[in-house]
DNA sequence: GTATTCAGAACTGTATTCACTTTTCCCTCC
DNA sequence: GGAGGGAAAAGTGAATACAGTTCTGAATAC
């Protein structure tokens, strides 16, 4: 292994599979809508953006498809899944009864140093500078939260599907979440915990619940006063997002 | 197994998306184990033995380890996931999870039409002949009554996660319904809607949950009872789930 | 002015070829 | 006889080439 392996990779590839790397990359892309809903991918100018060829990123485009976050036509290539109100709430509806779902587990399978190391780290999570600029440090940390409580519930599955579920809902939240009434949240989740040391699983589940639905109320109000400006020059936010992700 | 088995690949290849087909074709081979677990899947081989390139061969096995069938590794390929005890433990605890959702979704949202039609569907099915060599006939049928129950709930992403983790599941639950104890799930079937049409979702909430566990406890008694036999010469069984699938 | 047709361009889907990695297995050495 | 080494074979990953479809736009008919 060479010196330059651990450079942040700029010019040089990194290695590992190009389609693995691709894949994240149009990711990033499509959740932040730096690729336009509706708008067909064209392989062989991402590619060539890419600095692949179009069969490493034809695999990555399969993959999101199977994911969700593009739709395959056949003879018309990839298009963005579009960002319509009416999903996101199912979007969103999943995750709740999913995140109850696995809270219930969690209830009776953490350990006690399992509860108290993830409060720990809602605790530090806390204390983070709260600049505007911020905001999509805060959202990944509140994400971390989520899945590490999931993780407690020692169901992989439905990790996998939390995580899916977070990075198709990731736009609409970071937008909700630059609106900065973050404390509420933070105390929530030591609450939330809380009620689990004490193994009280319905008093967290109903917390968690109203958590999330809180939360899908104030996202409905946003998709009602307005979807138009969302896509609008977020260049800069893709930039960040994917640096973040 | 040799590349013979396949599917008679110069016969009239059907239209549209090779791919797509290729896709199916793979799926099946790998939820009915004709592809055995920890053994690679050999590209050349495989891509002949359904008359294709490894291109859109390759395109459906991106898309069968993003949809959790395969496990893909760096240089070495795919493989089909194993069947582990743990793995079908956690399938179905999500699957009861899921379901019971969508049924509190259902019970709010449902029109008393959509849920007569449900029934009348249901009533059919228990009408059905249950040689056992019909079961997995019954189990396409019960697979349907649940599909179309989490359908009323109006949550396309929690339908379509319960389509998979059904296709997941399929094998072992066609091992498990071919000793042939139907009766009583049509029966719960049937009064789960009951519930349904008198809009009390608690009960056909808890209904559902014990549908569901009961099963599981039922599979995990087979699981303790030894997996040996199970990967044994299940070739025509992979026959009949392809052709049903 | 509008609708239609049809050739050429653009693009997707598939096959083939090339590059690199892993596995196999024979040979050597101890 | 067993361990280690190393070429050859086999296999995966990526690039390129080819085939078939869709899109575009100008010419033509009405």
């Amino acid at each position: 292994m060479t010196a330059d392996d651990a450079a942040p990779a700029a010019a040089s590839t990194p290695p590992g599979r190009s389609a693995d790397r691709v894949h994240e990359q149009v990711k990033a892309m499509a959740v932040t809508y730096r690729l336009r809903p509706g708008e067909r991918v064209n392989e062989v100018e991402l590619a060539r953006a890419l600095g692949v060829s179009r069969t490493p990123l034809r695999e990555a485009l399969n993959r999101l498809a199977a994911e969700g976050f593009l739709i395959a036509t056949a003879n018309r290539g990839y298009t963005v899944r579009p960002l319509d109100p009416k999903r996101v709430l199912t979007l969103y509806e999943y995750r709740a009864m999913l995140e109850v779902g696995a809270l219930r587990l969690a209830a009776e399978r953490a350990t006690d140093a399992e509860l108290a190391a993830l409060e720990a780290f809602a605790e530090r999570s806390r204390d983070e500078p709260d600049d505007d600029i911020q905001a999509l440090r805060l959202l990944a940390l509140d994400e971390q939260f989520h899945e590490r409580l999931a993780q407690l519930s020692a169901n992989e599955e439905m990790v996998r599907s939390l995580r899916s579920l977070n990075e198709r809902v990731r736009f609409i939240r970071w937008i909700d979440m630059r609106k900065g009434r973050r404390p509420t949240t933070q105390q929530e989740h030591l609450q939330i915990l809380r009620h689990l040391r004490a193994r009280d699983a319905e008093a967290a589940a109903q917390l968690m619940t109203r958590h999330i639905t809180r939360r899908l109320e104030e996202i409905s109000e946003m998709i009602r006063a307005g979807f138009a400006e969302i896509y609008t020059d977020n260049a800069l936010a893709a930039q960040a997002m994917g640096d973040v992700a």
